[in-house]
DNA sequence: CCTGTTACGTAACGGTGTTACGTAACAGAT
DNA sequence: ATCTGTTACGTAACACCGTTACGTAACAGG
């Protein structure tokens, strides 16, 4: 009989909508801001069903960021096939931003937190093994294998790791910064268009053996 | 007579010795780890001698970034002499990175913080009214007017400002990553000088008018 | 019908930031 | 010398937090 599928089914259910609930909250007030018995009375349950699917607030809260790492892997490693790695390397670089900019509690959740401490417990989510956010990493991370191995970087740059760490830092500043400061009138800072040309200039003039 | 001076003095030395209290736990524990009472104990006072002299846990917290910001600003506009803009440049951008990185925690604090809404209320500390990492910032954007005016960019790049953000964000980005990928083995993150190295060159060779 | 498990509510615990209130010290005025 | 207003600060409380001990009702499997 298929009924403890049913309560599996349901009890994934429950999971389903106190996450839902939960990343509402926590996107629209932060971490700290968000009380469980906020996101209890919200799914009109008390704080101890929460228990019942999640270690504590923290291990809820990772279970959402996690979910975003799969969302973030997704729309870097979309661009993998394409031939040329110099090409690529930019269209990951914008999707980067992109996701950045347009998700970006998300991305606060995934990259700005202050140090995660140990979270070596994420092997259940995934049955697939391999942790969030590695694939876009090492999707970066062969471009610029390629870069090096077709002779596309400057004479210095040998080191496929070293400058895919440059590049990620880079994109990474660009948008968190982004978030923080392009609302601060005293910094005059300039728009999203503007400041990512510039940094793609700097990135690819910058890395690119001249063609000329 | 001078005994309101010397009351003026007793309160300030309070003051003082509750901020460096707090300053030791805030930089060991992080902030959300420190509790009022652990800093009372600390001192051998009441949490409400804290409440004297600070308006609230965050302001107490805010008095010490605003101290941080005045040693990032002395860092940093000390090689605001430098003639030749392109050499300035590179000296601002080491002098960054090493504050960040040989001071973390104080960084963290600075920048690495999730957004800190409100923070207008910063005239009584500084008499001299300019808010605190506003002189690095004039700094960095006066070099950068700099190299404009001396045409030592790229053709492409007129506009100071936008250069100026995108290379604080190259280096923001840096330290940030750096902070927290260092000591990730799976990431196989490259040490501070391969990565600084390659980011360096990155930006001198992406954004400088090449002069052979 | 029994029995073990599971989901979940009630109520509590210890700890947090914050504050109402009392008090003791004391500078300045009378 | 006494009064008075202010200031610093301790005590004890408040409301709220994450978390948990405990009870219970539902219910699948035997």
């Amino acid at each position: 009989m298929g009924t403890s599928e049913r309560i599996e089914r349901e009890r994934h259910a429950k999971r389903a909508l106190i996450m839902d609930a939960a990343r509402e909250l926590f996107l629209e007030r932060g971490y700290d801001a968000v009380t469980l018995r906020q996101i209890a009375e919200r799914i009109e349950h008390s704080t101890t069903a929460i228990y019942v699917h999640f270690a504590d607030k923290f291990d809820l809260f990772q279970q959402l960021v996690h979910d975003d790492f799969r969302r973030f892997d997704d729309a870097l490693t979309r661009h993998a096939g394409i031939a040329d790695p110099v090409e690529r390397l930019q269209r990951i670089g914008r999707a980067y931003v992109e996701f950045a900019l347009t998700m970006p509690r998300s991305y606060e959740m995934m990259f700005m937190r202050p140090q995660l401490k140990a979270e070596f417990e994420k092997v259940p989510p995934t049955s697939g093994g391999a942790e969030p956010g590695k694939a876009a990493y090492q999707t970066l991370v062969a471009t610029c294998v390629d870069l090096v191995h077709q002779g596309r970087l400057r004479p210095g740059l040998i080191d496929p790791l070293a400058v895919a760490q440059a590049v990620w830092s880079a994109v990474h500043g660009l948008v968190t910064l982004q978030l923080r400061c392009e609302h601060e009138p005293e910094l005059q800072w300039r728009s999203r268009e503007e400041v990512l040309g510039v940094l793609m200039t700097m990135i690819c003039e910058g890395i690119l053996r001249p063609t000329a």
